[in-house]
DNA sequence: AGCACGCCGACT
DNA sequence: GTCGGCGTGCTC
């Protein structure tokens, strides 16, 4: 009878641990951090010890569990609390959190990369044996030559532990495999299989780190006072002040304390420029953690956060590594939206997360952005966070000039040429002729997000989503941009046969063509996500642009970041009002912070650059705060908005969204949620109400608002929502619906 | 997430 | 009568 038990994490979505008996032989193995395999079901699953402990369950009986997978713990204390903090506060199980932070290979059985070695067989133990090998093989002249060459590469022999050479190294220099076959049968060699890591640890540092400018040096010394009383710390620079430096410093003084650092990029802004940079001061002690990499890659980058590095570059699933000392996160583009997972559950913000991980370290937090989110200028403001301002240039480059088209306007005076004015195509030709680079934002990919027959105006629709199809000219498909379905284009309207089917609005692909057209001798380039999806595209791409085989590029938001390009004099954003007229109430301050971003790309050290935002509404006051640079305008301006609507940061807003195939179901679930939430939650439920889109592969939507209060204690009515939600479940009929739950929601 | 159980309609 | 569809509940 065994007396040790075992709560265990499974991967699924189950809301508590499994528990179950340790048996006798496994006992003296079995702690907290290792992974087992268990029985569940009829399945068995690899999943990870919570906890060891003596309570015998009583209301069911325990399965032994079936095997202990690790010597020493793959998660750490501090990892398995950080999870479980993360699945309270995003309502999700801890299985789901163990599927976001693993990776994949290492959920299953991770075989480490091995290769077939040779070495001197272990009955040759003396310098008098190995002659007498040697004499032997006289008269094998192939066989002789090889095991001269293998003792030449292994050098001062010792018997006890001779030299492991690759295979593959030794049959390189003109020797056979024959040859090695045969020393091998005479038992004077012998083959032995070896791991050998898939990590490139060749980098090597050298490379001094930057000076600081004046205003670096004097934003990097408050960043150092702010830390000693606060955990987190707001860097608002603007574009081009140089924040990358001030990275670099505070993450050397981390080495020199013997602690690791974080720095955690959103995965467009993580590219090779910056990888090189940090490689070639700090050396192969930076080890970089990308979605491209292979799951072996990941699993063993894993393996060596404790053991080799010291600096991980990477995007947000690097939150999730076994730090052992971490004493600094970088997160740098603390506005990016792109940090918050929506999709599978942890639906976690990096920023936040990062933010409780470093808490569990005792370590700081830096934020770093030209353009902050508004809540945590509101949290720097209100003192939570600490705040530095970098508000000059680095090399005291000139900001550009701003400049507006109001394209209703020019189209009444016939100066609309397609998507461009008058005014950006002299600006793209004058560019050009000075053999300097053009960059052009259309926030929307595909050629025209929707056709329509001329005739009788049908627009083709995805049959599983509300949303029309977007002509892709690459391919020549209607795809839907929710789902992803795609069809060809047909000939002629499927309602009424007309042969005359139009193209509507415009993405990137048209932009391009008609740029074309206007420039038949520039070399044009597109990057968005269909240009970027090969898998080298995207860096190949911008590296023809850096080395100037490219003159215009044409892209959505993949090119707001990352790179400084020294040659583009020319930003144009053709479109303002796609971004501005988004249905969302976060529109405009993403409508900001991309102009802004973007507007960053022009100009260069020595010359000021130029940028021309077409829209039709000149007159909003975004737009005028982007001309002026004025980010304390736009927070000044959200404020009123966000307080007067009860948004964020003056609540905290939660997201529920039911979902089912059928709709006559969907809407009494949604009714009878609402009677279940708002006698409760009285003002702060809003809903249920049909979104935009409100439906997605097939599935009918649902959703409601939940404000909290911004200092409420939110576990107990986040534990009472999902009860609730449960008892919608078991209600009959109302099985089939699924729910999301989105905490902070974007 | 799977998997089994059970209840209802459509057929050999 | 029985086959199999899916809605429902459980996993230690």
């Amino acid at each position: 009878m065994s007396v040790i038990f075992a709560d265990v994490i499974v991967p699924l979505a189950l809301n508590r641990l499994l528990t179950y008996s340790v048996p006798e032989k496994l006992e003296s193995m079995a702690a907290a951090g290792k992974r087992v395999t268990v029985p569940v079901g009829k399945k068995s699953y690899t999943g990870l010890i919570r906890r060891i402990h003596r309570h015998a369950p009583e209301s069911y009986a325990v399965k032994d569990l079936l095997a202990i997978l690790d010597d020493s713990p793959t998660v750490t204390e501090i990892q398995l609390q950080h999870w479980e903090q993360l699945a309270g506060y995003y309502l999700c199980s801890p299985g789901e959190v163990m599927k976001a932070a693993l990776p994949a290979r290492l959920r299953t059985v991770f075989r480490p990369l091995t290769e077939t070695c040779v070495r001197l067989h272990p009955s040759i133990s003396s310098e008098e044996q190995l002659h007498g090998c040697l004499d032997a093989l006289k008269r094998a002249a192939k066989q002789e030559a090889l095991l001269l060459s293998y003792l030449s590469f292994a050098g001062e022999l010792d018997f006890a532990h001779p030299h492991e050479m690759p295979k593959k190294q030794l049959l390189q220099g003109g020797q056979t495999a024959a040859a090695l076959t045969a020393c091998v049968k005479k038992n004077i060699l012998m083959l032995v299989t070896r791991e050998t890591g898939r990590l490139d640890l060749s980098a090597t540092a050298g490379k001094a780190a930057p000076v600081l400018s004046a205003a670096q040096q004097q934003a990097r010394d408050e960043i150092s006072v702010l830390f000693r009383q606060k955990n987190v710390v707001l860097l608002h620079g603007i574009t081009a002040s140089g924040k990358t430096e001030i990275y670099i410093d505070l993450m050397a003084e981390q080495l020199r304390h013997g602690r690791q650092a974080l720095y955690l990029l959103p995965e467009i802004a993580l590219t090779t420029q910056i990888i090189d940079r940090l490689q070639s001061i700090f050396g192969n002690i930076v080890g970089v953690y990308h979605s491209k990499y292979s799951d072996n890659e990941r699993a063993e980058i894993y393996h060596a956060v404790s053991s080799h590095y010291r600096i991980i570059l990477g995007v947000r699933s690097s939150l999730f590594l076994p730090f052992d000392n971490l004493g600094l996160i970088i997160v740098d583009e603390e506005h990016e939206t792109s940090y918050k997972q929506y999709d599978p559950a942890p639906r976690f913000h990096t920023r936040d997360a990062a933010i409780m991980l470093a808490q569990l370290h005792r370590a700081s937090v830096l934020l770093g952005t030209a353009t902050p989110s508004v809540e945590s200028y509101y949290n720097a403001h209100a003192g939570k966070y600490g705040l530095v301002t970098l508000a000059e240039r680095y090399y005291q480059a000139l900001p550009p000039t701003m400049d507006v088209v109001d394209t209703t306007r020019e189209r009444k005076r016939k100066k609309m040429h397609g998507l461009f004015s008058q005014p950006l195509l002299d600006a793209i030709g004058e560019a050009l002729s000075k053999n300097e680079q053009v960059i052009l934002f259309q926030n929307r990919r595909g050629y025209s997000p929707f056709v329509q027959c001329s005739e009788c105006g049908h627009i083709p629709r995805c049959t599983r989503c509300s949303v029309s199809l977007t002509y892709h000219r690459q391919g020549n498909v209607l795809l839907c941009h929710y789902c992803g379905a795609s069809q060809p284009l047909l000939a002629v309207c499927p309602e009424c046969k007309s042969p005359n089917i139009q193209t509507k609005g415009a993405g990137t692909e048209r932009a391009e063509d008609e740029l074309q057209l206007f420039f038949p001798q520039a070399r044009i380039a597109r990057l968005d996500l269909d240009a970027a999806r090969a898998k080298h595209a995207y860096s190949h791409i911008l590296g023809s642009f850096a080395q100037r085989r490219i003159d215009i590029l044409v892209g959505t938001q993949m090119i707001t970041k990352g790179l400084d390009f020294e040659h583009v004099s020319l930003v144009g954003i053709l479109n303002a009002d796609t971004l501005l007229n988004f249905p969302d109430f976060r529109a405009h301050e993403r409508s900001f912070q991309l102009m802004t971003q973007v507007s960053g790309r022009a100009g260069r050290k020595d010359k000021q650059g130029r940028v021309i935002i077409q829209t039709a509404q000149p007159s909003n006051p975004i737009i005028y705060l982007v001309r002026k640079a004025d980010y304390n305008g736009l927070f000044n301006l959200q404020l009123l908005e966000r307080r007067e609507f009860h948004f964020p940061p003056y609540s905290r807003l939660t997201s529920i969204t039911l979902k089912h195939r059928q709709p006559d179901i969907l809407q009494p679930a949604a009714e009878m949620l609402r009677n279940l939430l708002s006698p409760a939650l009285q003002q702060r439920l809003t809903g249920p109400f049909q979104p935009a889109v409100n439906r997605i592969q097939n599935r009918y939507l649902a959703c409601f608002w939940v404000r909290l209060e911004r200092d409420a204690h939110a576990g107990a009515l986040k534990h009472f929502l999902m009860e609730q939600l449960a008892a919608l479940r078991r209600q009959r009929g109302f099985s089939g619906i699924e729910a999301t739950v989105d905490v902070d929601p974007f």
